[in-house]
DNA sequence: GCCAATATCATCCCGATGGTTGATAGGCTG
DNA sequence: CAGCCTATCAACCATCGGGATGATATTGGC
């Protein structure tokens, strides 16, 4: 309606912070996700990426990521690159280097962190492939230039609002993380095939969250959940933020 | 959801109206309706009573009725009955009441009359059947002492909202007074089916209005409107309200 | 370690919805 | 009065969405 960029994701946040970083810089693929578990549900969005490789790397190459970020808590890094980690020889020799990066086409990778109170709570990843050179001292001081306020809105602008409206809904209705994941993909007006790719699911799954949504709140259409969630949202007060 | 007697209609406020009048004596039906062309599309309720009848009693009685309304527009009454109007005799001989009234298993009738700046804008019309009396003077009293504060609502709190939410959408899109009706609906989560019992329409022409609506406001499914419409709705500042 | 809740996917059915085309009738306006 | 807009309805078709049932991980808590 009047204006289509307006059309907003619950991921919004980390789309938009992906269009900066690749309209600064040309990646080959990117991907902003949240770190704790209870968190990537606030949303994982990718450029050039699919869903099959984010759960490969979550399940399987997480652990041997030299940027993993779990080895960084205790640092105040903010922007590393992985051979800043580990020299460029050993890397190629890595199983990570060459059971994951290497398929998957990333020569090059820079990791941008998140903090909440000293925890890294996000990274936004940015990956090269071997058609691209390696990430230029230039290019990393302007990366570490956007950072801070970065961290800033998801801080204290996106967070806040999204965890509000989250917690409002699982009081209200008792839904579960996935179906509050789903909840807000039609609270945007998506079609369950859009849910599906976007939350990176099959169809059948969708459907069986909706329904379940529609049990627990009480209606029977789409429209009708649509109407009653969007009227009653932020009607509740809601706790802090812990995360 | 929570609380499913929240479920809202655009002419929510006739329901209540109506709810109200028949909490407080017996009728066989009830209308409420809003007299003036251009506001017939801001919604008509009834109980015990159907489309057909309604359209019927416009098309072909309301110049016969002894209580239309059009009568009255330079008096200030605001409750009438039928036989303060005719005596029995000569209304049980007249066209109205062989062809209109008794085929409809109408007796007895009170009408109320609503006034926005003299002009009666909305009529609540009270029908008993055979199996029931007529109404007593103390009847009348009561529903006489009813009547400043339905039209006071009406005019100051009904309208206005219910109005500037239409010029909203009429402006943004060059949607029809129809397609507003329609677009009402939706909004409120109603399923075709129901939008076309609700204003008396064939389900084609329910689909159609939609599909025009699609195209006016340019999304190309339900849930994609109700986000976009109930996002934007009452952002739009609105003109003077003329009826 | 086990049980319950959660999350994932599948199949089948049918009604609802989106989209096209076209017909008919009233109303308003130039 | 001719033409345009609105409103109404029809037939047709493809896809989507709602509902039931059940299978199979994975997770989390006790």
């Amino acid at each position: 309606m009047r204006n289509t960029s307006l059309k907003s994701f619950p991921n919004q946040f980390q789309r938009e912070s992906l269009k900066l970083i690749n309209s600064l810089l040309e990646l080959s693929s990117s991907v902003f996700y949240l770190v704790k578990p209870d968190m990537r549900h606030l949303g994982i969005a990718f450029d050039n990426m699919t869903h099959s490789v984010q759960k490969d790397y979550l399940k399987n190459y997480r652990a041997l990521d030299p940027l993993n970020p779990a080895k960084f808590a205790e640092t105040d890094d903010i922007l590393l690159t992985i051979d800043s980690q580990m020299p460029a020889h050993l890397l190629r020799r890595s199983v990570y280097y060459q059971e994951f990066m290497l398929p998957n086409n990333q020569h090059f990778v820079a990791d941008m962190f998140f903090r909440r109170e000293g925890n890294i709570i996000a990274v936004l990843s940015m990956l090269r492939n071997d058609s691209l050179k390696n990430f230029t001292p230039a290019e990393l001081e302007l990366l570490r230039k956007q950072q801070p306020f970065l961290e800033y809105a998801l801080n204290a602008v996106y967070l806040p609002q999204r965890v509000a409206e989250r917690q409002s809904m699982e009081k209200q209705f008792g839904l579960t993380r996935r179906e509050l994941d789903v909840l807000e993909q039609l609270i945007c007006g998506a079609s369950n095939k859009a849910i599906a790719a976007d939350l990176g699911l099959g169809l059948p799954t969708v459907k069986t969250h909706i329904l379940h949504i529609f049990k627990k709140t009480g209606v029977s259409s789409r429209s009708e959940l649509l109407t009653q969630a969007l009227r009653h949202l932020g009607t509740y007060p809601v706790n802090s933020i812990d995360l």
